[in-house]
DNA sequence: GAATTAAGTCAATATGACTGACGTAAATTT
DNA sequence: AAATTTACGTCAGTCATATTGACTTAATTC
């Protein structure tokens, strides 16, 4: 066994509690700042790109492909500039990526009708069934946390969602996610 | 101007929707998942992060910086092993990212009273004026998101948030976000 | 005294991002 | 028709964050 934890699961934090709070600092009137939602958006981020993750790199890809796919199977027939914008990378970062998974068959390229100078973006057969076993990993983690929830809670947590993101933004993410809720409430 | 996307705001997606759909796997009965909060989940959490990671980057500070100050900060008197586990990276990506931190005196290390082989971690009265400015931020999101949601909202958000974590990281999680509301229902 | 633990270090590598500079073809504007 | 802009791609170099693997030192525990 090596030196790296392998099993690094979150643990028992600060057995030696008894510094606690010796920093010198804690006199000018904080408020206190509920933290909670920061950390607990921060874990269940973490977990949610997990599973996915531990899939993809039986495939060499990482999660920068996982996105392009995502986007790609989502929206097809995408224009590569689009991409761009949705991902906010640089050309030259989607460009390996692309390269990559144009190249193991998973994402197909093919020009524009009205405009020769478009790469229009789809997913190959193969490459649908992958995004398809990713999003229901993901899928299923949501369906798991959201059991035993008051109803309307998905709503209230798609607002919250919504609402966490740029507002100068909602309308491209509306038209992205294509929501069958009604999010402009 | 440069070659790179400045303002690459998400951008009205595939101009040309003939194609869309013509891929050629649609056929397999499959149910249609829910994907829009899997992208706004996407979206919302790359808003979240960006504000600090602006402020971060006038400090040359990345977002592993603003992970360990904030577990730090939070958790005053940590142990290094446990901060390994609870940002899961290995002691060598720690190490860097700690180096800089106490170089720019930012965190400071003492000698555990106990056991001398620990070096528990304190942010330095600088180091936590810049942690309470990095969460003050988030938190501006969270409440922004939070205008008009309706009551009890947030401990839905809360619950949902913990859900969505793996369940035997629970216990773990529990103790480090020490939130005011009870998450155990 | 032996084994384990906490912390750190050296070295090499991978991934995903970046900046900057060009090139080509096609479409649009003037 | 010429000039400009757009869509896409590429070459080259760099940076931040992470990894694996091997090893050391000091302190604690068994």
């Amino acid at each position: 066994m090596t030196d790296v934890n392998f099993k690094p699961a979150v643990s028992p934090v600060s057995r030696d509690r008894k510094d606690a709070g010796k920093r010198l600092a804690d006199s000018k009137g904080e408020e206190t700042l509920p933290y909670d939602l920061i950390e607990l958006l921060f874990f269940a981020y973490r977990d949610f790109t997990k599973d996915p993750d531990d899939v993809l790199t039986k495939y060499e890809f990482g999660r920068a492909h996982h996105r392009v796919l995502h986007f790609v199977d989502r929206n097809p027939g995408v224009m590569v500039t689009d991409l761009l914008g949705i991902l906010r990378i640089t050309k030259q970062s989607l460009g390996r990526v692309l390269k990559q998974l144009v190249d193991a068959g998973i994402i197909e390229q093919r020009e524009g009708h009205h405009d020769r100078r478009q790469r229009l973006l789809y997913t190959t057969e193969q490459g649908h069934a992958l995004a398809v076993d990713l999003t229901r990993l993901q899928q299923k983690r949501l369906e798991r946390a959201l059991i035993g929830m008051p109803d309307g809670s998905e709503e209230i947590i798609r607002k919250f969602l919504l609402q966490m993101i740029d507002p100068e933004d909602h309308p491209d993410v509306l038209k992205l996610v294509r929501s069958s809720y009604d999010l402009k409430d």
